[in-house]
DNA sequence: TGTTATTTTTAGACTAATCTAAATTAAATA
DNA sequence: TATTTAATTTAGATTAGTCTAAAAATAACA
């Protein structure tokens, strides 16, 4: 039963697909995700049907079977560990990170990660605010909302975000705006909808409808 | 110019065999080496010289070019940085980190490289006393000789090994043989060879010629 | 030096993962 | 419902890396 680096991107990809979507994956979106073409996608699909890892009939798309969503969420685990040690213990930034640690989740030990999770002193959140999966594959799932849909007066401590393009991490880089800081809505501009926040220390930051959808807080500290 | 997983394999076992003979390496040492028939070995070598990695010609046995050293010695600088890493940061036993440096001697960023080095505190040495190149591929060879070539009186501190396997490893974890340990020869056994050592505090430890031939020690430290 | 043994290379085939182009199935819509 | 469009699958080819078996070159040695 062993997984290569290839078929582990494409049961994560399947994993993240339908944690976002909740339903049936398709052929032409894992395509996309992968930057790859369906044909190939439909190869790999017959072979990881073959192996238990997902359940698949011909043109009905795909869901993980339980073995699958282990190896996923073990992949996803390494992942985030590795992220978090990349910005904790390198002083990588976190926009900085994600790349490699695409090529650190395929590392093949669990002994490694492991001791990696105790050497971080298990960490329950990585640096983009996402759950780190336990030893058993449990998720701590946070419930959060995007700050979209909060109204003036609403406050919160900023948990995650949805969007984890390098240019985005930038931008609330930039805006100051990092995971863990406690902010309230002071008002939304009616206009474009701009979204004026107020930190714990009196400064004001004004957060475009586009950057709101993406921001994720938490209501209160655990 | 990128070199894949395999290649880098083909020239990190080009360098330590070309660095144990200093000579031509041959196609069948290639093949042991690595776990795979000369057939495949011929391939690889034509295609190592078409990118200019190594000086081939066939049935003469091949060596590195400088561009492939530089190479080689930015994969071992990997290793041997995660194997400190291994050792010192998650303690793991010196006889655990070769398979899983194996695997992460292959990421590719010398920024994580360098800022693992700096993490490390710039280590001069792995856990087995082997040189870690620096960032421009520099090593520090010290000059050291097997206790098998000692005579009773000579003293040195054991820095380093010729033979990595676990068992070996382990047997010198058994015998309290620690990398940095001051020893002196106090006697040799004319039956069987055996050379008798004395340790700083008192100890002694009988060692059999056949695991002196692979134990070098230092003269002084530096 | 001629013959045998060893080493190395070639020839041809296989697997994993990918692609393009064509065929098939399902979904959308007139 | 019939027709068009979009999604998916198949067919056939390609590339990297590997293998076995056979041929060719070199080395060993009688
Ligand atoms: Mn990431
Ligand atoms: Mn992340
Ligand atoms: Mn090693
Ligand atoms: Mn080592």
């Amino acid at each position: 039963m062993d997984t290569s680096f290839t078929e582990e991107n494409y049961l994560k990809a399947i994993y993240h697909l339908s944690a976002d979507e909740s339903k049936q994956v398709n052929t032409n979106q894992i395509a996309t995700v992968l930057n790859t073409k369906a044909a190939s996608v439909t190869d790999m699909l017959k072979k990881l049907s073959g192996k238990n890892l997902i359940n698949y009939e011909r043109y009905q798309g795909v869901e993980l079977t339980g073995l699958g969503k282990t190896i996923a969420l073990k992949i996803i685990r390494k992942h985030r560990l590795w992220e978090y040690f990349l910005v904790e213990k390198l002083a990588f930034g976190w926009d900085e990170v994600h790349d490699l640690a695409e090529q650190l989740e395929h590392i093949q030990s669990t002994e490694l990660t492991d001791r990696l999770d105790e050497f971080l002193g298990f960490p329950k959140y990585d640096p983009h605010g996402d759950p780190i999966p336990d030893q058993s594959g449990t998720i701590k799932c946070a419930e959060m909302k995007s700050i979209a849909v909060l109204k003036a007066g609403n406050a919160g401590i900023i948990s995650g975000i949805k969007e984890h393009s390098s240019s985005f991490l930038q931008y609330l880089e930039k805006m100051d705006l990092k995971i863990g800081k406690k902010i309230a809505v002071e008002e939304i501009i009616p206009f474009d909808e701009t979204v004026v926040l107020r930190t714990e220390n009196g400064e004001k930051i004004n957060v475009s409808k586009a950057a709101a959808k993406y921001i994720l807080i938490q209501d209160e500290q655990l």
